[in-house]
RNA sequence: GGGCGUGUGGCGCAACUUGGAUAGCGCAUCGGCUUGCGGAGCCGGAGGUUGCGGGUUCGAAUCCCGUCACGCCCGCCA
């Protein structure tokens, strides 16, 4: 259905264009030039507004006040839209009071939770790909911002009509991988606690021992082997890896993040999707194997090839794309490559499937494996990628592979979001430094959780609204968790963020308890009012104060929800939010609800849409809504 | 050397992709609101030459050119 504010600009767009048309026969003007140029202004000068006339002015070398005054007289209302006047240059209307809000609310009433949802999308398939953490410690506030990030865009593609496939890169053969295993054949502390926690302590031990010569040739010999796939060694690190990963998943769960699939990047390879990625490009001849100099021994792609088609590649010291070392071990280059081949459907799958845990939300979380069952993933139409802004120059040349390799359509499709990066006091978190470790309390998901949920409590606790305090500790996790994912979708994703235990442990202001709180107000006022499901839709008694304008705001959720979409922006919902709870609190505290005599129903059913509005936004955002607080 | 990103009241941010009317919001600060539906709230004040310089435009935080500062990337690491 489409949202109200679409078709109020339609109707608009239309009276302006006849009326173009009728003053200005020559104009050259078209319904695409009106649309883009309107506005919702402030409400003083109208309802809509489009700054039409000064593109007109330009053209036809006339003032744009005259313009707009004539378009203004010539312009015929319709059921949506009258009232066109004239005001520094531009073409203001009004909407009609009655008619919008009983079309906004109607349309709130009709869709319920849908509300704002759109079928841009179609049911194409795309894939998200987060938060992509080393299976060899804890998720630090870091990865909270990507696993919440992935989260959000998938559940607002999903909310544009997308098929969502929420996948996890488990990079159990790395580097890392080499030197936690040294830690666990060589070092003497067992796993004790978490053991996603205990084997990141181990591993910054790992990297105190790293010093010296002996550990690191010791660590290079162990990654040599861990790329035979039936080593001793290896199966000992794959089944680290999975015990981290379980341990990890608690932490996912814990914050409401779920996944279909775990690709084990073991698995590429046994796969051998990275064997047919490798033969693919072989075929295309862009492989080069140098006899001699830097790169003698391995198989490369050429940069400035690659170059051609991501201009920014060029001019960087790096001569080649190195895809197959001289020792024979391909690098995390040529088996993302192989990935995305699987992700966009040009290799098949090869891969094999077993449930590693049931998920909270009721959907089993399955992994690939070497002897599980074979099921249809991959094969997408889109990849979005949420990964570290730092590597964006290894994603655009796997981009460029793709399109090197003569997919560049399918390029087009991979969509690198990368978000900036989360620092604490200007310092790094870093993994292999143990920055993550703090005072008293770690850098880490569990410990940040932990944390505010202790904060939340202690308000919690003493809300005369909770008679029942059995239930302080869950309503302590929600609002924590409202304030944690909103905290970290707020900002632009590009921007980088310095993490301080002092914001995080705020729930005044622009917050999610903020948002959530106005909810639950909400909530409480249709109580009192003995108010179940809206009957009848008539907004007869609506004002022109802070309730139209609310209708204004729920009018263009829908409008909101593409932008943060089409730009992979969930801050735009949290702009959003901000925007309605600050709104319905206005109308909250300007105008009694209950005690509003004949407008008692209307304002009632203002809030009910408002509260379903707020409620589907914090859905996108993961927020589960509060009914008391 | 090449490239990417950021720069907006004391602090933290939004708006920049698609130029539009008086640059929004939160914190902090000053003052007010509770015998009214939930004060995690509401109202008001003070605080800005949007890093700097030019250009395009009727109109620039937004686009273009230059410049400065900070961060990041350019590995047979992932």
């Amino acid at each position: 259905m489409a949202s109200p504010l679409f078709i109020a600009k339609a109707q608009f767009t239309s009276a302006v264009l006849e009326a173009i048309k009728a003053a200005f026969p020559d104009a050259k003007i078209e319904a695409q030039d009106i649309e883009k140029s309107i506005a919702v202004p402030k409400s003083e000068m109208g309802d809509l507004s489009t700054s039409i006339s000064f593109r007109l002015a330009k053209e036809m070398k006339k003032n744009p006040h005259e313009i707009a005054l004539k378009i203004s007289q010539g312009a015929r209302g319709t059921k949506l839209v009258s009232n066109f006047t004239e005001l520094n240059g531009y073409l203001n209307a009004a909407l009609d009071t009655k008619a919008y809000s009983e079309l906004v609310v109607g349309s709130v009433v009709s869709e319920k939770n849908r509300y704002g949802s759109m079928d841009i999308g179609k049911g194409g398939k795309v894939i998200v790909e987060f938060p992509g953490v080393n299976p060899n410690k804890p998720w630090h506030v870091g990865h909270v911002r990507n696993a919440l990030l992935g989260s959000a865009i998938s559940n607002i593609l999903e909310f544009c009509g997308y098929s969502v496939e929420r996948d996890d890169y488990i990079d159990d053969l790395g580097l890392q991988m080499a030197e936690s295993l040294w830690g666990w054949l060589n070092l003497t502390d067992k796993p004790s606690g978490k053991f996603d926690q205990w084997l990141g302590e181990q591993y910054v031990s790992v990297n105190k021992e790293l010093e010296k010569s002996e550990v690191k040739s010791a660590v290079n010999s162990l990654l040599s082997k861990l790329e035979v796939l039936d080593s001793k060694e290896s199966q000992i690190t794959r089944q680290m890896a999975e015990r981290c990963v379980l341990a990890q998943n608690e932490t996912a769960f814990s914050y409401g993040v779920y996944h279909d699939i775990m690709v084990f990047e073991s698995d590429i390879v046994r796969g051998k999707l990275l064997d047919k990625a490798l033969e693919v490009a072989r075929r295309k001849g862009v492989l080069e194997k140098p006899e001699e100099g830097k790169y003698r021994g391995s198989t490369i792609v050429s940069m400035h090839k690659l170059a051609k088609y991501e201009k920014e590649l060029s001019g960087g010291s790096e001569e080649s794309k190195v895809l197959v070392r001289s020792n024979g071990a391909a690098t995390y280059m040529a088996k993302d490559l192989a990935f995305h081949m699987w992700k966009m459907g040009i290799t098949k799958s090869d891969f094999r499937y077993k449930k590693f845990v049931d998920q909270p939300n009721g959907k089993p979380l399955l992994g690939t494996c070497e002897d599980g069952d074979f099921k249809e993933f991959g094969n997408a139409k889109m990849a979005v990628n949420i990964i570290d802004a730092r590597q964006r120059h290894e994603q655009l040349s796997m981009r460029a592979m793709f399109s090197l390799l003569g997919y560049e359509d399918l390029a087009k499709g991979i969509i690198h979001l990368p978000y900036g990066t989360v620092r604490i006091k200007g310092v790094d978190l870093s993994t292999r430094k143990g920055t993550w470790l703090g005072e008293g309390k770690n850098y880490t998901a569990d410990d940040l959780l932990r944390e505010v949920m202790d904060a939340a409590k202690k308000i919690v606790a003493e809300s005369e609204k909770i008679t029942d305090k059995s239930i302080v500790g869950s309503i302590a996790n929600s609002v924590a968790l409202a304030a944690i994912k909103f905290d970290f979708l707020k900002y632009a994703p590009e921007s980088e963020i310095t993490f301080s235990w002092d914001k995080a442990l705020t729930f005044e202001g622009d917050t999610g308890p903020y948002c959530a709180y106005t909810y639950a107000r909400a909530t409480r006022v249709l109580e009192r009012g003995g108010y179940k499901q809206p009957q009848a839709t008539s907004m007869d008694q609506i004002g022109r104060g802070e309730d139209f304008e609310l209708i204004k705001l729920i009018g263009g959720f829908a409008e909101t929800v593409e932008r943060a979409a089409s730009e992979y922006r969930p801050n735009a919902i949290t702009d959003y939010l901000l925007n309605i709870a600050s709104l319905f609190s206005k109308f909250y505290e300007a105008m009694p609800i209950l005690k509003g005599g004949e407008t008692k129903e209307a304002r009632l059913l203002l809030t009910f849409a408002a509260r379903q509005v707020i409620g589907n936004a914090l859905a996108l955002l993961g927020i589960s809504p509060i009914e008391r607080m």
